[in-house]
DNA sequence: GTCTATAGCCAGATAGAC
DNA sequence: GTCTATCTGGCTATAGAC
């Protein structure tokens, strides 16, 4: 009984604290506007997780876990580089599309440097690029790529996936289009993207 | 006599201010430590600026006014599509390593949404993307060019160009480099973003 | 476990002497 | 114009009743 309530009750403060968290960051979001998020009294917040820190870390950990992985599609599996950037590209847009403020709340928390935030990020096995560094060098060696390191066709992808989304204000805005057709725009990346890589990389 | 000592007060003030807000952002930032920076008083900020959001504004306002117009090597000038990608990659490569925390500072800022921020941006006269959409279908059009819309071509130059820079704690960790080694990488982007793009666009 | 009340602190802003 | 001192409000965090 107890047990219970303290999942529901622990697990809206986290739902909560993500909404707020992931729109205002961790100097703009206020105790008191997750506790109105999640419909509960503001002092259980600190019964639950002791302080705004310590919330935050729970909040940015999570975050942080769901797109991780994501990585390993282009760093660690088995494919080709052509399916991994194709697979890659319209499995990442499809996912940040239902979670539109994950890269930049990441990005922006990682930019503040705090210890804490790179501390929890190495001890997190960060996936290693490696591995795509030698497929790269191979495909190069035997003429199927044009030369290019590994690490630049890493950031390009990172780039042309990630950038939209983080930079969506200014681009409406330079783009002067409604979010419905930013929305398309975004849609259409979800196969634009990979043929823009593979058209400059292959020979 | 007067007028000297405000030109170079209010100048250092605002020096100092930069510096911090773009380090901390708006939330982040705090008038003693702005005023620490400028070595005077904090009472002078508001003596010369009145408020934070008012010391914030001239400072985004100014820091807006020196990328902005940047885009109008791509969206205005008068030379041809890979000409322009090229040169317009160098510049702003060479501009921003010297102003490295600049683009995060813009996008995040305007992440935050508030009204005023949006306001200033729409008032100053924001360059168009009119004249580089009929340049691209031009283009496309006489084969010239692999089909491309200009969004998505505009999207991808933003993109590759300024996204090592706001990511660049990530792309550390992944790419697991120095300091040193990721300058390198960055400096060679200064080339290697235009070839990229020009591969993939060209027929 | 959940609430109310409040402690304690720190930030932005102002008053007023010089 | 520049300083010191201080006001005022808002924020995190905790004490303590239920």
């Amino acid at each position: 009984m107890n047990k219970r309530k303290t999942n529901t009750t622990e697990a809206s403060i986290l739902k909560a604290a993500k909404t707020i968290f992931l729109h205002k960051g961790m100097d703009g979001a206020r105790m008191q506007e997750i506790a109105d998020e999640a419909g509960i009294n503001k002092s259980m917040l600190h019964y639950y997780f002791r302080s705004k820190e310590l919330l935050f870390k729970a909040v940015f950990m999570e975050a942080f876990s769901t797109l991780a992985p994501q990585l390993n599609e282009i760093l660690n599996a088995d494919s080709s580089i052509c399916d991994k950037i194709k697979g890659f590209s319209h499995n990442y847009i499809t996912f940040v599309i239902a979670h539109p403020y994950l890269p930049n709340f990441i990005l922006q928390e990682m930019n503040r440097n705090n210890e804490f935030v790179n501390d929890l990020i190495s001890k997190n096995h960060f996936p290693s690029i490696k591995k795509f560094k030698l497929q790269v060098k191979e495909k190069v060696a035997d003429g199927t790529l044009r030369p290019i390191k590994a690490e630049h066709l890493f950031i390009n992808i990172m780039a042309l996936n990630i950038f939209p989304f983080v930079a969506s204000p200014l681009l409406k805005k330079v783009l002067d289009t409604s979010d419905t057709q930013f929305k398309n725009l975004i849609e259409e990346r979800k196969t634009e993207v990979a043929e823009f890589i593979i058209n400059a990389i292959k020979v």
